[in-house]
DNA sequence: ATATCGTTTAACTGTTTTGTTAAACTAAAC
DNA sequence: GTTTAGTTTAACAAAACAGTTAAACGATAT
């Protein structure tokens, strides 16, 4: 950072509107903009102009708080990665069983990718482009993988297929399939939109529907032979 | 296009060497350094410097067989899309039974993916831009369904669920996991590489493991509870 | 042999975009 | 009231890049 005090704006980054509703202050109406250009356009799609226009200020602003476009994105991107590993971490605090457990992750992360579309755009985009950003972030999770939700619910599987309570099937690949099922939907949409229109008239609903779909999908295809239906 | 009539190399796009090895024209070596690019940078980060040095021609020459680099990008999107949904149909051709029709898709729409990698990205990419371009191809597509291998293969859902052969899911929804089991595993190697090293010693024997697993577990989870597990 | 056309070289135009800078304005803080 | 720092305006420099053009070269076909 270089010197933001923020005398004229107060300092929380948010100023308390007379209505009582917070509306986000500067630095945070630059987060917003860059992360939905940049889930968009890409990196080299992105325009400095367009982030400054939806963060309602000028170039010469946005060069104040941020040098250049690369130092931006890599805030944002940042900002967003931590934001994804801790909103779905709590997800798998609570321990009980596999079903369950599975049940809550799946749920969980189709809500929050629901929530953060822009920022689940931006780390795919990342992905095919071979992820210079993303790599370097990953590498730095590698080291603590308790902290990492997707390599948590991996070591879950690992168990529970130990404990013979899901077949036995390859954890690695299964929680690939989980990730695939979660996130996928959000990026075909552009596709799936085509094909049916429906969708978009309720998201939510289709969200909802997706939630049961992947988790009762998931479930029957892992649970073992001899178990029964009923609880 | 416009007069390219190769009086100089080959009218077939591609020269017969001395060795009898056969290799690609100018044009075809376009195409694939575009593709490889563009897949990789999208669009806009593409550089058509960089295009022309991978065909090992020269700007000019680029210019010369394209008159932009939004016309190459459609001519490349239109050359994999065709080659995409042509290279999978055949999958589909024989009717069988639906477990053996789903294994069939499952492992050609992955070995699809696995031998076009950089036409999957590139799909993908436009799918995150919102994707001006492939939403006007799937437009033309809608036209006639039953050339379109996903929406195929979701009417042989539809069919096998009102014939009892599989459980009443929506087939919507289990197309959507269909191929984002297959699809997103191509897109997420950058991740799995970092906490999966081993899969890119041997990326074939992954890629034939995961077509196991997909099919098996889905073909477990879709299978009706009735139904005993030995054929 | 000559016209043809793919190909190269090299220079140039023009636009877009980034990033910088200086000056003036504004509202809060002291 | 003066200071402070966020904010605007306007203009600018410099680089990157797309796209064009003209001249020359070389292999091929006729």
């Amino acid at each position: 950072m270089h010197g933001v005090m923020e005398a004229h704006a107060p300092a929380g980054s948010s100023s308390r509107d007379a209505d009582g509703t917070t509306e986000p202050g500067t630095e945070q109406r630059i987060f917003d903009a860059a992360l939905h250009v940049f889930s968009n356009k890409g990196q080299d799609g992105a325009r400095m102009q367009e982030i400054a226009d939806h963060a309602k200020i000028n170039r010469a602003l946005l060069h104040y708080y941020f040098r250049s476009k690369a130092q931006l994105y890599e805030a944002v991107f940042a900002h967003g990665f931590e934001q994804f590993v801790s909103g779905l971490t709590p997800s798998l605090r609570e321990e009980r069983g596999f079903e369950e457990t599975l049940g809550t992750f799946v749920r969980g992360y189709i809500d929050y990718l629901h929530g953060h579309q822009e920022m689940a755009r931006l780390m795919l985009n990342e992905c095919l482009c071979g992820g210079p950003v993303l790599t370097s972030y990953l590498e730095r999770a590698k080291e603590n993988p308790e902290g990492f939700p997707a390599l948590v619910m991996e070591d879950r599987i690992r168990a529970a297929v130990a404990a013979g309570e899901v077949r036995p099937i390859d954890s690695e690949q299964t929680m690939l399939t989980i990730v695939s099922a979660c996130i996928f939907p959000f990026v075909a949409l552009p596709t799936v939109r085509i094909f049916h229109p429906e969708v978009e008239d309720d998201f939510d609903a289709f969200v909802e529907e997706r939630k049961r779909h992947v988790v009762d999908l998931l479930l029957r295809g892992l649970r073992p032979d001899d178990t029964g239906a009923a609880p």
